[in-house]
RNA sequence: GGAGAGGUUCCCGAGUGGCUAAAGGGGACGGGCUGUAAACCCGUUGGCGAUGCCUACGGAGGUUCGAAUCCUCCCCUCUCCA
């Protein structure tokens, strides 16, 4: 085990806020001394069971934990998921089922083992106490908190002034994701900077509770691929840990580079120094955005899809955008040629090339369309049965076989 | 329970009887350019083989030649009072 001042130095990395940093030092000393590795918690989502990069800035964090010697637990706060949480937006979230949550925990299960490791890891859920939690017991956690000291919280303050709808229950969750704590005896809970409220509530309730406060690590929120909002799913901005490597690939590619400094700091392993003088390289010209980001996304991709698979994203990358060239697979949809010759547009709503006739003609018209690398400029244009080669945009392609 | 404000297209948001498939912005998409699915510039952005028809301004009715706009009832959100 590393001695405590080491150990600190390696969480401090990355991360935006220690709370309290010289609490945390006093656990790993006495950890280190007892030869007892600290309880570490972080708490998932399980509606959000798709992986993407966004989470493994945490996931990076608890890994470093686990290299540490430290225990971690995995908490899937399916309570809160099985009651339907809306967090603010104004369509209400369907309730999951027992099922579905324990589908969801499956594919966290699959997907969080490529980072952390799986004998130094517990997966807990919430239910498993909430749901035996009797109405005094829970009236006595409720009772533990204000709601002036909830509307504390910058969100609900927000949603408050500007009459945006709150519910109750949404008041439950701070309280319920810091009672895990309390359940947990949890020593150190991770956590986004969105979660720093939460994650206060925890240490109040552990003082409640009479247990000593958990100290906390706060990660910075990782942008989606619009560089402005936080990575979600919800948003569509985001890079999944399962999607094909190509997929992977050009997201990150497709990253200003100004985010991809970002991307480099929160993602890559490469060291502090090595960042530094990389930045400095771009600054001063003497290294190229792109080829550092093609070093990002290669380092990417390789630690979820493997080092092969990295090189081969890259190579077909370049070959479609240098070159101009076709994907290594390019799908085939088999289409029911019921004419002697099918007009274009209606050919390419069929194959889902476009979501309406309509689009499909604003898409020749302004010049996005080629069949067989031939630009197709006509709108009218039909086409006998055969077989053929689209290409919507830059990077759409689809073969269309006649039958 | 009482009084008031509000619900518009993917999102935000203008629009108070015809000129409205609805300004503007964001997003998305396409083109140009390039060093990339970066940046920048330009354009497109309900559906339907379509110089027309259908669907759409919270829901259901109504007035009118004509309704996002006016009326009635209902649903939802917010504010203040109790």
């Amino acid at each position: 085990m590393l001695n405590p001042e080491k150990q600190l130095e390696i969480i401090k990395r990355g991360a935006v806020e220690i709370i309290v940093e010289a609490e945390l030092l006093l656990r790993l000393e006495k950890s280190h001394k007892e030869k007892k590795p600290l309880r570490i918690k972080a708490g998932f989502d399980p509606t959000a069971p798709d992986i993407h990069l966004g989470h493994t800035v945490l996931l990076e964090k608890m890994r470093q934990f686990q290299e540490l010697g430290h225990e971690v637990i995995f908490l899937i706060g399916d309570f809160t998921g099985m009651i339907g949480d809306p967090s603010g937006k104004s369509e209400t979230r369907k309730p999951l089922t027992k099922e579905d949550v324990r589908e969801n925990a499956g594919t966290y299960r699959e997907q969080i083992f490529k980072l952390l490791d799986p004998e130094k890891t517990t997966i807990e859920f919430n239910s498993s106490w909430m749901s035996k939690m009797t109405p005094d017991g829970f009236i006595r956690l409720l009772s533990s908190y204000t709601v002036a000291r909830m509307l504390e919280r910058e969100d609900f303050k927000e949603r408050y002034r500007s009459q945006s709808p709150i519910g109750i229950h949404e008041f439950m969750y701070p309280l319920i994701q810091g009672y895990d704590s309390v359940v947990l005896k949890a020593d150190v809970e991770l956590g986004g900077t969105d979660q720093k409220f939460n994650l206060i509530v925890g240490r109040e309730l552990q003082k409640e509770y009479g247990q000593k406060p958990q100290c906390l690590v706060l990660m910075p929120l990782l942008e989606g691929t619009d560089g402005v909002k936080k990575m979600s799913k919800s948003l569509g901005n985001y890079i999944g840990i399962t999607e094909p490597a190509s997929e992977m690939f050009g997201k990150i590619m497709s990253v200003t580079d100004g985010l991809m400094l970002r991307y480099y700091e929160l993602l890559s392993r490469i060291s502090l120094n090595e960042l530094s003088a990389l930045k400095e390289g771009i600054k001063a010209g003497s290294v190229h955005p792109k080829e550092a980001k093609e070093a990002l996304a290669v380092e990417v991709v390789e630690r979820y899809r493997g080092r092969e698979e990295a090189l081969r994203a890259k190579e077909e990358f370049e070959h479609i955008f240098k070159g101009k060239g076709l994907p290594d697979e390019v799908p085939c949809f088999k289409l029911r040629w019921d004419e002697d010759e099918l007009w274009a547009p209606k050919i390419m709503k069929l194959s889902g090339l476009a979501s309406s006739t309509g689009e499909a003609i604003r898409l020749i018209t302004q010049g996005g369309v080629s069949v067989d690398d031939e630009r197709l400029t006509d709108p009218e244009a039909r086409l006998r049965k055969g077989s053929y080669l689209f290409k919507v945009g830059k990077r759409k392609f689809m073969r269309i076989e006649g039958l």
